[in-house]
DNA sequence: CGTTCATATGAACACTTTATCATATATTAT
DNA sequence: ATAATATATGATAAAGTGTTCATATGAACG
């Protein structure tokens, strides 16, 4: 254990703080990580993104499946496409929603195991 | 595929709708999850678990190591604590945090491969 | 005891975010 | 073309969030 210093002026635990200092990502990317998971914040989003585990759906489908409006719908697709969590391809008049990747289900999965303890 | 029917009033792909309705998790979980990921969607928040990650720290260590006052850090380990994400102990006039268990850094694991790609 | 240091808490304010409403775009059918 | 359907977009209002400031609590020590 290093000495305790003077909180205000200096670290407390210097070294452990230096260690931890060398150990941290780029402040970009802890940013990124923190506007990724800000995404999964919302119930509403996190719905769309649990069906869109099972199937590909249409925005009417999602709407209908979650009671939730087609405007609302929309604008939450658009805030999970521009983090590259849904792709979509048109068919007709229906666009048909689908996880960009796989990385969605191991994240909910890994927050679901914390929740369920 | 199933017949499209009109959106307002008839699930336009309804046999999918009902197969991933009978998927769904629980309204609750559902809520809990996202409510989880709120707390991840904050970058202090974040470099507060980044940091330790590798070591216990006390706050106001936490506060010179990120540059962010000592308030702020207390406000956001309130939020941590809530959520049952780090835990803490008192040691004289200090109170060391750490993390509550493993799951933080298997979700931030996660979250960073997806940012990565 | 009173002081100092480390941390916590409450109120206030600025900033975001989300749903809703009205409207626009795009596709298909008549 | 016109109408109808599916989805998207922009503005607005309401609710939520994070930081700061001022202050409180709690521990150590002369």
């Amino acid at each position: 254990m290093d000495k305790p210093e003077r909180c205000d002026f200096l670290y407390v635990h210097q070294e452990t703080v230096e260690k931890v200092q060398n150990s941290m990502p780029a402040e970009e990317d802890l940013y990124d990580l923190a506007e990724l998971f800000k995404v999964f914040g919302d119930s509403t989003r996190i719905k769309i993104l649990y069906a869109l585990l099972e199937a590909e759906l249409c925005v009417c489908d999602i709407s209908q499946l979650l009671g939730v409006s087609q405007t609302a719908v929309s604008h939450q697709l658009r805030v999970l496409k521009n983090s590259s969590l849904v792709k979509y391809r048109r068919e007709g008049k229906n666009i048909f929603y689908s996880l960009a990747d796989d990385h969605v289900r191991s994240v909910l999965g890994q927050g679901m195991d914390h929740i369920k303890e």
